[in-house]
DNA sequence: CGTCCACAGGAATGACGGGCGG
DNA sequence: CCGCCCGTCATTCCTGTGGACG
């Protein structure tokens, strides 16, 4: 006989997911395939901390979704219980600099993680690093920091802090502090100084992207926690693997492919996952990074990107800065704005680069000068309707929107 | 083979709003 | 409440540069 309480389980449950949180990007399994050398690197590295020995500093490379942050949360975590269930003092400290990109907030992470309270602003960086110095002479034990995406900080803010933070050992009691580097970009590295590169850089390890036949095994193993039995259609894991693929091995986008697609499929009343659902989630990924990385532009960045639109003629065609430039004092004089200079269009220009949703690149053209050559990296229909969101520049999109349409019908 | 274009992009500086310690 | 410091956006002034043209 059928117990009620299994009807009614059945109908809150979702027909596709089991744990669809397994497939969310800041979920860490209990298994991450094709990692196993990596994670051994890592242990080992940070075993001395369960004896109260600093461990070396480490740099880890890698691209985005190569499973960086993954296995260092991973190492990290099993680090932890370890040393909860031996008695050790081991403390571990993530900070994710890519949103939080200066050094005061940098601090005022770590000094929260640690367990001090610190102003979010107010103070000077060094007054903030005063601070957690202090507050760890009082403390015993190792505490692992790690910085991931730490190119981000470098880049605008140069590596005094990773400097500092390298040597704070020299300043404290009973506590150590030891720091894991996380970042996509190798090249960054060189323009480290020498001295933090070197006592950052005490072991390294790369991580290589992810091949097609590996992207699916790392699916099919979260898929197995993730989805109801039988509702992926065989293609569903091979397909995510393979467009994953051609993105440099990103195992985080092949899991977002496949969580959209499962969403989609819901949302549609469909009992299986099928292979358009997986292009459909494509489209609405890129969608909505677009839409929201440019609901945050300030205003001129807004009318730059605009104005980038217009100049390639919707995305067809490559633009320099000057016409840019041209275009963004067109939309100006629609709006009825103050406009800002070239100098800082450029700079916006570069920023937009940073952003992803262009690209510009500088070349010479010899007699012809040296400028930067743009193209458009988003879908211009996704751009478009996210600019058309803001109302104060509504009437400027409208315009370029349909001339842009013009010359393409 | 030197010029000189059309910018790139660094540095210094400032205005401004937010937010804290005292 | 004041004074200080912060991050952000912007300006001004600047030096640097790859390579087609003459």
């Amino acid at each position: 006989m059928e117990r009620v309480e299994d009807i009614f389980e059945r109908a809150i449950k979702s027909p596709i997911f089991k744990r669809r949180e397994v497939l969310l990007p800041d979920y860490v399994p209990d298994y991450l395939p094709h990692r196993d050398a990596e994670i051994v690197r890592l242990a080992r590295i940070l075993a001395p901390a369960l004896r109260g020995e600093r461990p070396n500093n480490v740099f880890i490379f890698g691209l985005t979704g190569t499973g960086k942050t993954a296995v260092t949360r991973y190492v990290l975590r099993r680090l932890e219980s370890k040393a909860l269930e031996v008695g050790s003092r081991v403390h571990s400290v993530y900070v994710n600099v890519r949103h939080r990109e200066t050094p005061y907030r940098v601090l005022a992470d770590i000094a929260e993680a640690i367990g001090l309270k610190v102003p979010f602003t107010g103070l000077s960086t060094g007054e903030v690093y005063g601070r957690i110095v202090k507050w760890l002479r009082r403390k015993t034990g190792v505490y692992v920091v790690v910085l991931d995406e730490i190119d981000f900080l470098v880049k605008k803010h140069g590596d005094d802090l990773l400097y500092k933070l390298t040597r704070i050992n020299e300043l404290l009691g009973s506590s150590r502090v030891s720091i894991i580097g996380i970042t996509n970009s190798v090249r960054f590295v060189e323009s480290l100084d020498p001295r933090v590169r070197s006592s950052l850089g005490e072991e390294e390890i790369v991580f290589p992207p992810y091949n097609a036949e590996q992207l699916k095994d790392i699916l099919s193993e979260r898929a197995a926690e993730a989805f109801n039995p039988g509702v992926l259609e065989d293609e569903v894991i091979p397909l995510c693997a393979a467009l994953a693929a051609r993105e440099h091995g990103d195992a985080r986008r092949a899991l977002d492919l496949l969580r959209v697609a499962g969403e989609i499929a819901e949302r549609q009343g469909d009992s299986l996952v099928r292979a358009k659902h997986v292009h459909a989630a494509r489209m609405e990924i890129e969608r909505d990074r677009v839409a929201e990385v440019v609901r945050t532009l300030p205003l001129h960045a807004k009318l730059v990107l605009a104005a980038v639109i217009a100049a390639t003629g919707g995305g067809r065609l490559q633009a320099t800065t000057g016409e840019v430039y041209d275009y963004y004092r067109r939309l100006i004089s629609i709006v009825g704005v103050e406009e800002v200079t070239f100098r800082r269009v450029s700079g916006i220009i570069g920023e937009l680069d940073m952003l992803g949703l262009i690209t510009a690149r500088v070349t010479s053209r010899g007699r012809y000068g040296k400028t930067r050559v743009i193209e458009l990296a988003a879908d211009t229909g996704a751009l478009i309707e996210a600019l058309e969101e803001d109302p104060a520049i509504e009437d400027a999109i409208d315009t370029i929107a349909g001339e842009t349409l013009g010359l393409q019908g």
